[in-house]
DNA sequence: CGACGACTTGACGTGTTTCAAACGAGGTGG
DNA sequence: CCACCTCGTTTGAAACACGTCAAGTCGTCG
């Protein structure tokens, strides 16, 4: 898919591919040029939701942005027979609700007590119109997104409980970057429906990477990375 | 995620979502204006590749988009035991190849001899400096390449064997639009690593749903959709 | 302290994989 | 033209991983 982004725009606003969207569309870091108004999320409105709350709903027309300030965010499909695929999780720093079509294809809701920066779609329209090399920051991010969604993919794909689980024990250890300690905001339920397994499962391979002593349980929510060479040998 | 498309850049070159990739970048319908060099398809060289030959290998430096102007092509990744997971098919008239980032993060291989339009990036990028509108289609072609991991990925999630097989036969019927007869380049072993599924599995599958009178197998690559609303409803 | 929700553990059932063999179409050579 | 080979596909039987159903434990909050 041709590498374009370093080219014909100067990066103003970077995007580190695959990690963290902290700093896309302006938010930190490269604010050499100092345009007014760089910052999209500057000019974003806070707002914050209680546990479980919903963001927006699968259907709604796809009028905002956000980026997570504090908390987490599920986006979810609702099957028919009420199976929930869970698509992805938003952690601090992170964008989501960011549609190239006109409405949102996933559900999002707050996980736990999470604070939100807002960007209304009017703005970031208007912000394009001024500066329109911005429309390649929102290609990189979609990029991004498509990774991501290309990564989980290839782990439903063809991969056991216990490689899915690690997988995603190593993930999250690597966003949160909070060394082998990992404070997972989400139920077992929330896992489960992310991986494509049950509840039940989950546990289970949980206990099991314990007995193994890849990793610690000093609360259920609450994972230390013991021996993170194997584990890591279990992704991909 | 916003829809700016419409907003701030006139649909020179309109995108259908979700479905075929035919129409974007130029190549057919909307060429209202006429811009010389318009059609950027129209810049690409022809190149033919035999059944099983690699278009470009993962890693590879992302040199070159292509559209598919007969035959088929598979991108896949291989793990390091062996297994091989097949992320996405591509017909006449679809694009691929398109990355935001340096490097292929899949292999490309034809799937039955394939006759291919290549533009290389120097060229995309030259034509993006006369017409940085070509970004807003870049990003909608690489949203709608995230639609479809998505929807893809909703699939391996949670569904069975007969649900991964029957919206596998659907999908496909839509995208040959040759009505109820489908005609798969593809092997067992490709449907197989494409569905996270054994090659058994699917050749069960596939004989279950003409038990059932969901279908017809004349001959094992050649699908006639006997039944479709049953079959649909199998799907998502 | 009691109750509720989240998580864990156990026993059992089942769909998919695995291993193995047979089948069938297409191609080659006698 | 038929025997033979090959490769992809189908079919069968048994093993196994994960799901299901059910009970129990843990932690949190009133």
């Amino acid at each position: 898919m041709v590498a374009l982004a370093t080219v014909e725009m100067r990066p103003a606003l970077a995007y580190r591919h695959g990690t963290d969207a902290t700093r896309s569309l302006g938010s930190a870091a490269n604010d050499t040029d100092a345009a007014p108004a760089r910052d999209l999320w500057a000019m974003g409105t806070r707002q914050t939701f209680a546990r479980n709350r919903e963001i927006y709903a699968e259907g709604n027309s796809a009028d905002r942005v956000f980026k997570v300030v504090s908390g987490a965010v599920r986006t979810f499909q609702l099957l028919e027979d009420g199976r929930r695929q869970v698509n992805a999780f938003y952690l601090q720093g992170e964008i989501f609700g960011l549609e190239a079509s006109e409405s949102y294809r996933f559900s999002a809701e707050a996980i736990v007590a999470t604070q939100l920066v807002v960007v209304k779609r009017d703005v970031l329209r208007r912000h394009l119109l001024i500066q329109p090399e911005l429309m390649g920051d929102l290609w990189r991010m979609t990029a991004s997104e498509l990774e991501r969604a290309q990564r989980h993919f290839a782990l439903l794909g063809r991969k056991n409980a216990v490689e899915r689980v690690a997988s995603f024990l190593i993930a999250m250890s690597e966003r949160t970057h909070a060394g082998d300690d990992v404070e997972l905001p989400m139920s077992r339920q929330d896992i489960a429906d992310f991986l494509g397994l049950t509840i039940e499962t989950v546990s289970r391979t949980m206990t099991l990477l314990e007995e193994q002593r890849l990793i610690e349980l000093p609360s259920a929510r609450h994972v230390v990375i013991r021996n993170r060479r194997p584990l890591e040998a279990l992704d991909g």
